[in-house]
RNA sequence: GCCCAGGUGGCGGAAUGGUUUACGCGCAUCACUUAAAAUGAUGUGAGAGAAAUCUCAUGUGGGUUCGAGUCCCACCCUGGGCACCA
């Protein structure tokens, strides 16, 4: 036989399934639809990662088996191709970054289909592509109408290298995400999404979702969702912690609380106060709240608040570690209670008044503050009163008195939704000095991105696109005066929010997806993605969509979720498990795995490697050992020559059928390809193979091997392609076996085996059992306290 | 500091409370070969022993149980995330 030679027959069924178009995703089939998702790719320069890699092949083989299964599976690929490095590269080599973005995705995709991924590439999109972006601009437009997109002045994280304003999110310890620069702040006007108007539908729905606990545990987190009570001193006061208000001995207002300046006339200290802000204006956020740092702070001369719990005057100060967006930008200070106040009073000598017993008597008042919760002291008539109590009288108390309200505060904040930078969408916003901002009419959509000569940002940190004049100037939509375009695009995230709608109608110009076939696809079925994207781009789109699906643009049976189940795995590291990348020169090109060994064996190395969730490091000799397995597949089809073979391995090959069918359920790829090496190991030992097992066999490793089963398939001269075969269930009686090892322990510990009948009863069994030597060696001379019997497993003594 | 995940051979890892180390890699010996590669066969947790066999091993220390990698408690280490959040 002719030797196995995978780069002859791999690009062979790459035609012939294109060709055949087996993979399309039909939308007027009467089979059930399966919706299986990977996060599409930013198309760098570098090309497919093997990481990447993972997540496709995972799936891919997913969607495989609901094909086999009967299904109608929509799994579909595109491109998200705004970005920073190909602008970044744009400006140090003047090409258009459209251009580089055509010329990677063609490499991604050239690399995508060697892997033979199972694609419905009749579906593709490019969040770059005008009449895709379209739809992400009308967004925007919608999200403006409805109050929910907004132009507010905040001091942002600002990357002077990048010139570019980076979200909360993207700042990564103290340093921009992209560069590494260190960040610093910036006035800037910008535009913000009210995605906190969504944070309890987005905390509540997680109940109707299946996503790794973990999943749901960090989003919960990042919402940060706190019931308490907004206090007046008079200044309004956010606390979670009412019940120690009686231990409140001082406020701290946030450097930029704007009281400060309403009241500078009365602040006796007022320059040094201004000093203090203007030095706490310039760190980052990360620098102000870092832990190591003392706390500073400067107290607000000649002014005072009041306690409304007793009325008492207290003073004022301002401190940087206050951050102005979270509560109401002012704090209430209880040192004997928090131990970033009690660390504060210390410095400053401020009263300490305890007003919660600690429940732990070990705990010493002057050395720390005791954060639980306990029996109130020195609180009036609230002393002798539980926390939990506490908490909701005294903030009823002051509600009757009008000095206090519940209060509900999020940590998530609202999304900052430009960027000062050239490749991304143009934000479809008009300014008219008359009619303030206008949205751009919907007719006139797509505002295209003109071409500029240069995509470096001006000096001002303004986008590429304030210079070009022509295109900025604009007539006002509501009064026709002269108005001008809004220049910031938005950011990276923005075309992701919403791909997978667009998958399911991809071609529509008069919707972002009409709501026949919405209905028709969605909900997406699983989704697969990178673990670092469950508070980003998860959290980002599951607010977009719940947003379209509250205007109507998705339809209302489709529900409230976009995603209903939710998997990651795990990245791929370099040989010896340090991150891949370019500096350390352990780059795994898939394509050069790929061209010597194939393809099939890479996707099987890619699932055999470990656990699809975890990391793991790339093993290049691992891929030696699964192209080895694959050389004994091609080579078992030399034993099928009798057609006349009986089946002679039925209870193998049922069992690995159970095997492999449950493990791919469970993304436990790995000992997926574990049970079928067994089959292969069995099979090889025979000396003919049926058939039946033989075709059931190459059923099996399809999804994994899809070009050599398709290969092998068609010299068995069976009908049709495997990959159209139905999947196989297993035969329960089958699997269940007749005879088994039974072990026999004493006192728990392992003395002897013996091959047995499975349903054996205890009775025979301790009667065979305790005529074996070795098991008389130990229980001669001794008395059997107790017999336990496991059927089929195992019988222990205890002597 | 908090939250999450993890710690099993030389390596990647497997294991519904029931034979620890499946499958693969590597290594060793043998066969084929002038030789190497490839391929095939056998072996391969550690210690003791000529062998049968015995003892000890799932980060550490306790506990529950006839029996614990698995359950409970405390601690150590690694990786990831979050962090003056009021």
């Amino acid at each position: 036989m002719e030797k196995y030679r995978p780069e002859k027959i791999e690009k062979k069924w790459q035609k012939i399934w294109e060709e055949m178009d087996v993979f399309r995703a039909l939308d007027k089939s009467k089979k059930p639809k399966y919706y299986v998702l990977v996060e599409f790719p930013y198309p760098s320069g570098e090309g497919l990662h093997v990481g990447h890699c993972r997540s496709y092949i995972g799936l891919d083989i997913l969607a495989r088996k609901r094909r086999m299964q009967g299904f109608n599976v929509l799994f579909p690929m595109g491109w998200d191709a705004f970005g920073l490095p190909t602008e970044n590269y744009a400006i140090k080599t003047g090409i258009h970054p459209a251009i580089a973005t055509k010329k990677n995705t063609t490499n991604f995709k050239r690399q995508q289909k060697n892997l033979g991924l199972s694609f419905d590439w009749k579906r593709e999109i490019n969040t770059t592509d005008p009449l895709y972006y379209k739809w992400t601009q009308w967004i925007f437009i919608q999200l403006f109408k409805k109050g929910l997109a907004y132009k507010a002045k905040m001091p942002i994280n600002w990357c002077p290298s990048c010139k570019i304003g980076l979200a909360n999110e993207e700042v990564i310890d103290g340093k921009c995400e992209r560069c590494g620069k260190k960040a610093t702040r910036k006035e800037r006007e910008q535009w913000f999404l009210k995605i906190t108007k969504y944070a309890d539908r987005l905390i509540q729905d997680l109940d109707k979702v299946d996503y790794p606990e973990r999943v749901k545990i960090s989003q919960k987190e990042w919402i940060g969702r706190s019931e308490g009570a907004e206090i007046k001193f008079p200044i309004p006061v956010f606390t979670t912690r009412p019940d120690t208000l009686f231990g409140c001995t001082y406020l701290v207002l946030a450097p930029e609380h704007p009281l400060i300046e309403k009241l500078k006339h009365k602040i006796r200290n007022y320059k040094q106060v201004k000093d203090y802000i203007e030095k706490s204006k310039k760190k980052i956020e990360k620098e102000r709240i870092a832990e190591d740092k003392e706390k500073t702070g400067i107290e607000l001369k000649g002014i005072k608040a009041t306690n409304p719990v007793n009325n008492r005057k207290i003073p004022i100060f301002i401190a940087d570690y206050v951050l102005m967006h979270y509560g109401t930008g002012a704090i209430m200070a209880v040192p004997g209670h928090d131990q970033r106040d009690f660390d504060f009073a210390k410095r400053y000598n401020l009263p300490i008044i305890e007003v919660i017993k600690p429940k732990d008597s070990k705990y010493d008042p002057s050395k720390q503050a005791y954060e639980g919760e306990g029996i109130l002291i020195n609180s009036g008539r609230f002393t002798g009163m539980k926390s939990e109590q506490a908490k909701q009288r005294i903030t009823e108390w002051l509600t009757r008195k009008g000095s206090a309200k519940t209060a509900v505060h999020y940590r998530l904040r609202d999304w900052i939704f430009s960027r000062q930078r050239y490749w991304g969408e143009p934000i479809p916003m008009i300014k008219c000095e008359k009619c303030g901002w206008q949205p751009v009419p919907e007719k006139d959509l797509p505002v295209e991105l003109p071409k500029v000569k240069g995509y470096k940002p001006t000096k001002s940190g303004e986008s590429p696109l304030a210079k070009v004049k022509t295109w900025i100037k604009v007539a006002c939509p509501e009064c026709g005066n002269a108005g001008r375009r809004e220049t910031d695009v938005m950011p990276n995230w923005a075309g992701s929010n919403w791909y997978y709608l667009r998958y399911c109608d991809s071609q529509n110009d008069k919707k972002l997806a009409g709501a026949k076939l919405l209905e028709k696809w969605m909900p997406v079925d699983w989704y697969n993605g990178g673990m670092e994207h469950t508070t980003l781009h998860l959290l980002y789109s599951r607010f977009i969509y719940k947003f379209l699906w509250d205007i109507g643009a998705v339809p209302r049976g489709v529900g409230p979720e976009p995603y209903k189940k939710r998997t990651s795995h795990g990245i791929v590291l370099g040989e010896g498990g340090i991150k891949m990348s370019k500096s350390k020169g352990n780059v795994i090109n898939p394509e050069q795995v790929i061209k010597e060994h194939g393809a099939d064996a890479m996707r099987i190395y890619e699932m055999f490697m470990g656990p699809f969730e975890q990391m793991i490091p790339w093993d290049t000799k691992g891929v030696k050992g699964v192209r080895r397995f694959l050389q004994k597949v091609w080579q078992l089809s030399e034993k099928i020559q009798n057609p006349n073979a009986k089946i002679q391995n039925p209870k193998l090959i049922h069992k690995t059928i159970k095997k492999v069918s449950e493990d791919i359920e469970n993304l436990k790829f790995n000992t997926a390809v574990s049970a079928l090496m067994i089959l292969a190991n069995g099979l090889e030992k025979q000396k003919e193979i049926s058939e039946k097992d033989y075709s059931l066999f190459l059923i099996l490793l399809s999804p994994f091997a899809p070009h050599i089963t398709e290969e092998l398939w068609e010299r068995a001269g069976f009908k049709g392609m495997c990959c159209e075969q139905k999947w196989p269930k297993y035969d329960s009686k089958l699997v269940k076996e007749k005879k088994i090892t039974l072990v026999i322990q004493i006192n728990g510990k392992v003395r002897d085996k013996i091959e047995v009948e499975a349903d054996i009863s205890e009775k025979e069994a301790k009667k065979i059992a305790l005529s074996r030597d070795k098991v008389l060696k130990y229980t001669r001379g001794k008395e059997i306290k107790k017999t336990i019997f496991i059927s089929g497993k195992l019988i222990n003594f205890v002597i």
